[in-house]
DNA sequence: CATGAATGAGAATTCATTCAT
DNA sequence: CATGAATGAATTCTCATTCAT
């Protein structure tokens, strides 16, 4: 992309695209509301990103590597995997508590069908440093009976009815009382039968 | 053919509207689409439902019911509360896996903002008879430290997930194990700390 | 058409048309609302009149033929003819707050264009007793100045704007002050610098 | 060409919808027979108007704008309140000469029912300034036995028919003739067994 | 590079009319 | 003859995208 758009633009762009589509959806939003939330004309748009669909696809890679740093920050190699399992879930829903529109950006992205073609290849959400954990984990006999994808569907999934609730302002207890029982609940619910 | 909408036909609409929603979403899908692979005309379809969002309404109304029916079905009150759980959850990863691509509409509406207001109302896939084996639960003793909010987070979130990955084929065991994993993670995240 | 067809019917299916077009007019009224306020189904009207637009220049046929008749009954060729003119302005102004739905109906006819090839002949009101009427008038040294044009604007326009008025219920007087004022005032008109 | 939404487009596609209009009545004219006629795409008439019946209303405005301008220009405050009437209707009647579609128009919009709630409202032609003329006229003894809506019915209905049987070349007498004609009845008419 | 007017391919919906029952 | 479900062409309006300024 030439040096002459402005990154400033650009980040103006993608985060009016959040806003509007977490509260309406990609598909009810039109690119005219984005540029001009953003403080842009209808055409400069196109200019930050070829076509309504790149920019979805951009704002994806952008939240998607959000998480994956958060991911990585939390992990600790020399604590104990389930130790550093809970801190990684906990990191992850911090994260979404204090991004709530990203989050569901994501979700929608997540599990709206074929917007594209990378979307079906990423409906499971995979971050390697957390695949890593979990074969860790395996491997030394903790979460013994649990396949990869329960893992993953328990680790993920629960935290976006979270956000929902948390959003709509639906949470009875406070954020880090709810992250905790969520990161609690997760764990043992991993550990099984123990 | 009677002289009246043949109940037929509206199924047949229902199910091709299911069919492409799951798939494209319902954005993504003209009405058009879903009249011919139903087999009827254009117009024919406004005559079973009388705007899209009626369609869509019905369809969501018509799952939430088989899902509740799902949920009733399974529970027994004469046997323990946490086994009334399971079985429910069970039950209800049984509907999925059978419905999958139901399951997927099901999964968009509730997260996909401003449908509607019933959506709004509902983001909170509530089921009362699931709520009162929740509060059951509570009163006795069991799931002390999980709020509302995080127990049915858990107990329905990671179904889509799973769904998604069953669809598009990335499920490692069979849907038996996968369901009875699933069961048992849940039930133990929940008792917590036990 | 066919003896086996009801006049009752037909004659339903008119009056619930009149109704309907002079509220809505006929472009805003699908058949469907007249055959159901007539009580007969979508289908039957269509055996009654072979189009829509046959329906309305049926109706217009018979508004008009009504209106002949009020004419022709005030003809009294022993009286003079100014006389006879007045009366006859009369007994349509009295038929037309009379029916004031067939006089709405009838004016949209007249003043909406294209509706069939018959209304751009008709769009000068004529009705051959009036027309002799006034030939016998400008005969005998009364109306001079006037031509038939201006004639029949001065004759027929203004009822509408009446009927218009009193449908809305802003008519300040009373229906029988308003005709007698509008006779009146046509006559005198029509005299000119008698 | 200016950066901004051209004055001449918006022009262009609102005498393009007079024409058509006029002619065909404004249910029977698609939006897309406008926007050709007046040389642009379907899509760019509705970037001038929000709706269709957004474009009615301002062809009615601008109209009913110009006829109070003609209405105005005719007022002479030194002159008797009589011939000050005379010179309105007279003036009002070369504007209609001069704009017969715009006329046809006008009247079709006035006696069109439910084309929108400013229709309702305006259903009485009504203009301030003649609306002054008619109370002096009252005040100073001349109209004593016309009340305003037999007068405003008497100003301007009869001119309708008149541009009407203009428009089909109906008309006998030429433009001027009728003109004056008109004007002459009209005001004897309202003097009244003077 | 930025702008925003223009484009035109759809999309949802309506409705006169037909025809099997 | 009556019915009313089915039809599908036609209509209004939207929106991603382009391109002249």
């Amino acid at each position: 992309m030439s040096r002459h758009l402005s990154e400033e633009k650009r980040r103006a762009l993608m985060e009016a695209a959040v806003d509007l589509f977490s509260t309406q959806g990609f598909h009810a939003t039109p690119t005219q509301q984005i540029s001009e939330r953003a403080g842009v004309s209808a055409g400069t748009l196109f200019r930050y990103f070829r076509t309504k669909e790149d920019l979805i696809d951009s704002l994806y890679s952008s939240i998607h590597r959000a998480l994956a740093d958060a991911v990585d920050e939390a992990i600790r190699p020399e604590i104990p995997v389930e130790d550093q399992i809970k801190n990684v879930k906990r990191q992850v829903l911090h994260w979404m508590f204090e991004n709530p529109k990203k989050t569901l950006f994501f979700e929608q992205f997540s599990s709206s069908p074929n917007i594209t073609e990378k979307a079906k290849e990423e409906v499971v959400i995979r971050f390697s440093a957390l695949d890593d954990l979990y074969r860790k984990a395996v491997s030394r006999g903790i979460l013994k009976g649990v396949n990869r994808e329960v893992f993953l569907a328990n680790f993920w999934y629960p935290n976006f009815m979270l956000i929902h609730l948390h959003t709509i302002g639906k949470l009875q207890s406070d954020v880090e009382e709810t992250i905790e029982q969520s990161v609690a609940s997760m764990w043992c619910g991993l550990e099984q039968k123990q």
